[in-house]
RNA sequence: GCCCUUGUAGCUCAGCGGUAGAGCACUCCCUUGGUAAGGGAGAGGCCCCGAGUUCAAUUCUCGGCGAGGGCACCA
């Protein structure tokens, strides 16, 4: 009833009926249960009247019905797989990665994880300096100051950590742009010196709620790769457009198939003119257009200060995460007195672009490894190359070996134990390096290494200048599949 | 934050109203073996924290904290 009442005069009103039950539903429902002998009921939860958590909450059921056994079967394996690759339990399997009680969302890197932190790290900030971007650094705690003027405090003041100090209150900072536009404010700037582009890796806290955090994907701290440029209102579509390709660029690096495209256009809770919503809004839509990309609309998703394209990946099961994202901006700029000034003279506020290529290392990464089943291409992986000693006589020409090439900038270990050689490479390979090879009395004569990949595929015999350049062009591919 | 589930060895998990067990990992010994698991012995636990019920709580109840799945949120 209370559904009816809601619903306008002329719109129509569905009704399903099964046997005595009769259900109101905008549908379609399977014309009859026949078609769902084999089912599962999988979950339990609480839900929101209507999606909103002021209401009562009400009792959902999930459950999975397939017309043959085999199909409900064939699907249930499929999550189970699924499952297996979930980037929680490889961050704990290949020791990359833990979290634990006293610092609930934050994350303790372990060195094979942050191994693979600080390779993306440098890729992107390879790509920053070829893109005229600027990399800068700025401060973790704030002046509450700051944040009332740039509109976060109204607007998150509980989602924030704060300290406080000598009668000051401070935020932990949970974005980096108010502090970007302390950068851009030093000193005067001209119309000539547009755009700037200014980076930072930038590590933000933010008080999720609890039922929120999600591993590495939904976090309270985290490092975005950010960047705001700013830039005249002429140069949007520009930079707009500049920057999607990059996203791309940088997205087909890690062999990525499934890019979701969004634009997220003005929220109720907003800053600024309805004249300076429509110009951005309109700006996003056409750098979309003129790529003939295939994007979605989410109306009322924006951030508070402007619309946004976000970029989205999916996980092991499917759900999608945002990681990229353009978000134009009047109003920052306008709040914390940014300007220069104009060929005409005048001192004018220029545009803000936030942008983020991965989004947050941490959620990029947890990507990475459901993506790659932890099996990553060998520029990313922690250890690069294992060698493999067969008797004991083997281990020192082994442990030279090792110097020479973690010497010569690659990353590589040795397992020189007590072991028969079929045990290590069981292990080497659950262990996911790329490169196995095995040094015996055979190789040490002819001082090579018989080299074996991953997949268990025989590479042959490598002196170590071929080593190294097999290795070279393994890495430059990164993890490119064309 | 809300609803449901959940917290036992480094990891994965059994178990039970009478203070604990397996597999793998770890340590030591034997073995020096050529491309995915050689054999033996040993060590290891405030059973998440707090309170209650009970002669007795790791086990039951309540509360807290964390985790998992959804929902809501996501600058």
């Amino acid at each position: 009833m209370r559904i009816i009442d809601e619903i306008p005069e002329e719109g129509l009103i569905n009704l399903y009926k099964h046997e005595e039950y009769i259900d109101m539903c905008r549908g379609p429902h399977v014309p009859n249960t026949r078609h769902l002998r084999h089912f599962k009921l999988l979950k339990l939860s609480g839900s929101y009247w209507r999606g909103n958590s002021e209401n009562e909450s009400l009792q959902r059921i999930y459950g999975t019905a397939w017309a043959k056994e085999k199909e409900l079967n064939d699907y249930l394996t499929r999550i189970e797989e699924a499952e297996k690759r979930d980037h929680r339990k490889l961050g704990k399997k290949h020791s990359l990665f833990h979290i634990q009680e006293e610092s609930p969302g934050m994350i303790f890197w372990h060195p094979n994880g942050w191994t693979i932190y600080q390779v993306l790290e440098k890729y992107i900030r390879e790509i920053l300096n070829k893109n005229d971007y600027l990399e800068i650094k700025t401060p973790q705690a704030v002046d509450k100051s700051l944040w009332e003027k740039s509109g976060h405090w109204e607007k998150f003041r509980d989602d924030m950590f704060t300290t406080a100090s000598e009668n000051r209150t401070y935020a932990i900072k949970p974005m980096n742009c108010p502090c970007h536009i302390q950068v851009f404010n030093q000193g005067l700037k001209s119309y000539k010196d547009l755009p700037i582009r200014l980076a930072e890796f930038g590590s933000c806290h933010r008080n999720e709620p609890s039922g929120a955090l999600h591993g590495l994907m939904r976090v309270r701290n985290f490092t975005q790769d950010d960047a705001h440029i700013f830039c005249t209102e002429e140069q949007i579509q520009e930079e707009v457009s500049t920057f999607i390709d990059l996203v791309f660029e940088v997205y087909k690096t890690f062999g990525f198939d499934e890019i979701i495209i969004k634009l997220s256009t003005r929220p109720e809770k907003r800053v600024g003119s309805e004249e300076i919503w429509d110009k951005s809004e309109e700006a996003l839509t056409k750098a979309l257009d003129n790529k003939n990309l295939k994007w979605e609309l989410q109306p009322g998703e924006g951030a508070f200060y402007g619309p946004k394209i976000e970029f989205s990946l999916k996980d092991c099961l499917n759900r999608v995460w945002q990681c990229g994202t353009i978000q134009v901006d009047f109003s920052m700029p306008i709040r914390l007195d940014a300007t220069y000034v104009d060929i005409d003279n005048e001192k004018r506020n220029p545009v803000m672009l936030h942008r983020a290529i991965l989004g947050s290392f941490e959620r990029f990464i947890g990507i990475l490894i459901e993506q790659y089943e932890a099996k990553f291409p060998i520029w990313l992986a922690p250890y690069q190359i294992i060698l493999l000693s067969i008797t004991d006589r083997n281990i020192e020409k082994c442990l030279k070996f090792n110097k020479l090439i973690n010497n010569n900038g690659y990353r590589s270990k040795v397992d020189t134990r007590n072991e028969k050689i079929g045990y290590k490479i069981r292990e080497a390979t659950l262990g996911r390096v790329p490169l196995i090879a095995v040094i015996g009395d055979k190789e040490e004569e002819i001082d090579s290494v018989a080299l074996r990949a991953l997949d268990g595929t025989n590479l042959g015999i490598f002196e170590l200048p071929n080593l190294y350049k097999l290795m070279d062009e393994l890495i430059e591919k990164k993890g490119r599949t064309e």
